[in-house]
DNA sequence: TTGTATGCGTTATCAT
DNA sequence: ATGATAACGCATACAA
């Protein structure tokens, strides 16, 4: 490994020198600066992060926390859009990212531990149980942090949003001549209690009466759990003309169970799905969704998390909301 | 931050001692040792990484390599499965994970480089671009590295079989009487190389003789350029009963396009992907493929990585072959 | 404009 | 069994 050091032999000046040129201090000779880059390109010098993190206390490393309890793991699309676009923009303006988990190797360690462990500059917080205590004390700790979907108090976080985009939906579908609305949604993280009070409230406000029985629990990212609300809903007496997915991974799961029931979607049941992933849009028939910003989520929570590192003093939290966008596919059947 | 100069302070010891009692090394005294580990914890020491990494020459850090040129982003399920993989492993063996990129910030780094900077142990690369001189560079320099799905020489890769594989869905569909194969195949990798190959072998082999219309370029995980393949085929005076697509994605492609042209699967044609990712399973009808063993190739990749890291002297450059399975779904119709 | 000295937190060597 | 000291590679305050 080739250090200042060895430079600063090879052009006969001080490591102090070095350092200043390779940083381009304006202290420094023009030529002798010149001289010196010269020499590190020739000998093939690279810079050691772990040597400069520990000097300046800075990093320049990010950590991101995908804890995949609740169906929030990398696999899901959405949130490997995340994952790609914070690592583009963190790279961009000039961070690494790592990822931060629990109980690495032998030591037992949580979450905060190991962000701190790491020296992350920051962390973001993209998928996780918003309850555990152990996210709850990253998240309120001295660290920077950026949470996703989730606001704690006085704290950064970027939002989807989902109660516009479940009003979205139910208006498109009632514009399109249902009454009937069903919905099943996933886990009851914070997101779901917004979807479903957006989809309760949308429906209210349109004159809309759901029965009890028209909201069924299931798991997000879990086909299987969607096929069996889907059944139940199938064998209700009053059947609904429409069903809200919690996702569209879950809408295979439905559609498969409404196949096994002889129900053509959309010709016997509408149905709408939410994320508006990549996925939904080339199945068939299209699927009716809604996108969610997946990719400039990502960008932004990034983006602020490097603003709020290197600019401490003058930071103030915001909670930034990313607008989606209804996807109108073709499983929405106009009855009107 | 609390460091080891705090506790020796507290314990009225000195820095050396703490060190050696928190490492558990043999020659202190168990009542210093034990004082002193509940000193740590009463003070909520958390040793620092980066000194450590400064100071022994580990980082106890891995990078991965994702250069998502040839659609092998982390969006890919495929990948994603992987990286999630990977990282599980990593982290059982205490090994954290950093993103290896080109061009970190203002730098330009090439891969190498950046894997250096960061004083990775060494580099899981993933989906990269195997002609690429950087990539080159990294896999045939000092840094330990496993590559997946391409062996350069000398060096330790973790394999799909995709020569079996492709054999077992070649076998598969000639035995429910199929003898008119047509096979979409993605970009000119190695991996590519090796299907169509086997493709090709097991075909005649088995006495099938392939047009070279019926062998159609197109683009791993995009429908659409597997749409346009589809469409040729399907113009074709004599068309194949049966589609070999790139992937289980592109095959969504095929779908749409076969659909538009009133062709029902797996009645009018039969087709099988590729991959057998979780979405071909919940697809209806339920995808006709092939599961790589993605989990097990992101295990044994951190394994044998980790294995090459810490016995670097007795270590044999390994090529395993993980073995997928025929997942028989339902595109494949019996026309025997 | 350049150099000297120091320390970031840790571990390893060698005394004691 | 414990401690003093040096070193990992780098950046910075301060001296020259």
């Amino acid at each position: 490994m080739v250090t200042i050091t060895d430079i600063s032999k090879a052009c006969g000046v001080s490591r102090a020198t070095v350092s200043k040129a390779l940083n381009g201090a304006p202290d420094i000779a023009p030529k002798t600066a010149e001289r010196i880059r010269e020499q590190a390109k020739a000998l093939g010098y690279l810079p050691n992060a772990t040597a400069r993190a520990l000097k300046v206390g800075r990093s320049y490393n990010i950590g991101v926390l995908f804890s995949d309890t609740t169906g929030g793991g990398i696999t899901h699309e959405y949130f490997s859009q995340i994952l790609e676009s914070v690592k583009a923009e963190a790279e961009r303006l000039g961070y690494d990212i790592t990822f931060i988990s629990k109980d690495l190797g032998a030591m037992s360690m949580d979450y905060y531990e190991h962000a701190k462990y790491r020296s992350c500059d920051g962390v973001v917080i993209a998928s996780a149980d918003f309850q555990d205590p152990a996210i709850i004390r990253l998240a309120t700790s001295e660290i920077p942090t950026v949470t996703l979907d989730y606001t704690f108090d006085s704290r950064t976080s970027i939002l989807s949003d989902n109660v516009r985009g479940m009003e979205a939906l139910v208006r498109f579908v009632y514009e399109n001549g249902h009454r009937k609305l069903a919905f099943i949604h996933g886990e009851m993280t914070s997101v779901t209690q917004k979807r479903i009070a957006s989809f309760r409230k949308t429906c209210a406000t349109l004159g809309i009466t759901v029965p009890p029985e028209y909201i069924r629990p299931a798991v997000y990212h879990d086909p299987r759990s969607s096929g069996l609300a889907t059944r139940a809903l199938l064998e209700l007496p009053n059947r609904p003309t429409c069903i809200f997915y919690p996702d569209d991974l879950s809408f295979l799961g439905g559609m498969s169970e409404l196949e096994r029931h002889g129900v053509t979607v959309p010709k016997d049941m509408s149905v709408v799905g939410y994320d508006g992933i990549p996925l939904s849009q080339v199945l068939r028939p299209k699927l009716t969704t809604y996108r969610q910003g997946a990719a400039e989520m990502g960008t932004q929570a990034a983006r602020l998390l490097v603003e709020q590192i290197e600019h401490p003093d003058t930071w103030l939290p915001q909670n930034i909301m990313v607008e989606g966008e209804l996807l109108p596919g073709s499983t929405v059947r106009n009855i009107g």
